[in-house]
DNA sequence: CAGTGGTCTAGACCACGCT
DNA sequence: GCGTGGTCTAGACCACTGT
């Protein structure tokens, strides 16, 4: 549908020149790119010519412009490593009753080192909730909000799903107690559930306005979002959905057929 | 960090009555928006502003451009469903001698509905790749790019590594065996291979030039890459990556912690 | 053919970061 | 104050899709 553009482009010349220079580490990460008008002399084009070449860099996510200053390669962010093998490490730490949390194993941090913001209410199933958990739209569950983040920098948002019944009057509806020593695998543990199996469904899109805001990252940036839901036997106990800056994770799934 | 816009830009302005238009449904989806000159006369502005603001709205994925036709509000894909279940599945068919890959099964698209194109070369392992496999950088590798199509529209573009030595004068080396029934798992089959276990690395990004050209999607759109180790026991016997565009596919794992 | 978006030029003024 | 990228204008020619 969307129609081809020609390679044969001045600013696509610019632009895989550029590109070439920045993936071959001529220029490397956090480094500034020649400015505009140094631009426009090299390659003896228009200043729009050299913005429009610089646009299509940007929209490849493999530079960053600030005014007044300039255009940087994009700095590499640390990628954190998000494993399927996590929940199995988190059910046997939990079952001898060790803390950490699948967070906290997966960057490697302290126990002390990272944060959380949190937000609780109770709130009726919407109906893409409800079906995820094979309950009627609008039953009640308790919804909560989490933003972790490392050392100050956010790392991901999340929301989580409980079935009202199941945790009403416990501690884990109590926020005060996040973060909880264990996580979500010894929450449910405390409620009597042993999970058995986890399913991620994932799907990457552009970060919308908020996110942007509340992750701090660029714009026109993409996030992977998981639609995660936490079994034990057939009967779904947890749902969640779990967005992060696609730069700063990579998951990682070990499937078995044997 | 990135430079914040101003709100009161006008194209930031355009841009908004725009996608107001898009979002609210005023403008469906697959609706010709108004013409550039069209817009420059109802918001008093230069072309190039109403550029840029198409261009937002283009970043945004809210609309594709057809150059000599107009620029339409976005028509939305079909999502393919890509389930971690349909190794499994593959290799129960190839154990019983049926046909199909597990490409048709997850389109649910009949053998004969889809087409890709191949190429086939010889190559020595990058340092990447054999770090994949668990050989020396420099080991010969067949190395096949693919781009499947259903009805003609690409869906994913995908490049195989094989160890040489083990493919070396079979039939699975020659292009013209391509598409194979039954796919990589009974390829290797076929090889004597039946493999035990797949590990799937995730990861998001923005969409580069050429993948833009070749997945005939819109510029500025994120991509889901797929790095693909296929075991038989603790060995390497495949290395994929597989380039897919985001708003296509929703990747489906099931972890079973029993 | 007329209308559309794609490319390109040559100017202008502004807000911002640095020194 | 000077250099940077951000915004905006007013032209021009081209390639493509329609009739």
């Amino acid at each position: 549908m969307p129609t081809p553009h020609p390679q044969s482009a001045r600013y696509r010349l610019v632009a895989a020149e550029l590109r070439s220079r920045v993936m071959s580490g001529a220029i490397p990460p956090g480094a500034l790119l020649p400015s505009e008008s140094t631009l426009m002399a090299e390659f003896s084009v228009a200043r729009g010519t050299v913005r429009e070449a610089l646009a299509l860099l940007r929209a490849e996510g493999l530079t960053v412009s600030e005014k007044g200053r300039g255009t940087y390669a994009r700095p590499r962010m640390p990628v954190r490593r998000l494993g399927s093998d996590r929940y199995r490490a988190e059910l046997e730490q939990v079952r001898r009753g060790e803390l950490g949390t699948s967070f906290t194993a997966d960057q490697r941090v302290e126990w002390s080192a990272y944060t959380l913001d949190r937000e609780f209410r109770e709130a009726p199933a919407t109906e893409a909730v409800a079906e995820l958990f094979g309950v009627d739209p609008g039953t009640m569950l308790l919804e909560r909000r989490f933003v972790f983040r490392t050392h100050g920098m956010p790392q991901q948002m999340s929301t989580s799903y409980l079935l009202l019944e199941m945790v009403a009057d416990t501690p884990v509806a109590d926020p005060d107690n996040e973060p909880w020593p264990g996580g979500n695998t010894s929450q449910l543990h405390s409620l009597g559930y042993d999970i058995t199996a986890v399913r991620e469904q994932v799907r990457a899109r552009m970060a919308l306005a908020d996110e942007v805001e509340q992750l701090g990252m660029p714009g026109g940036a993409p996030v992977l979002v998981i639609t995660r839901q936490t079994y034990v036997e057939d009967r779904v106990v947890e749902v969640a959905d779990i967005t992060i800056p696609a730069d700063r994770v990579s998951l990682d799934y070990r499937i078995d057929l044997t």
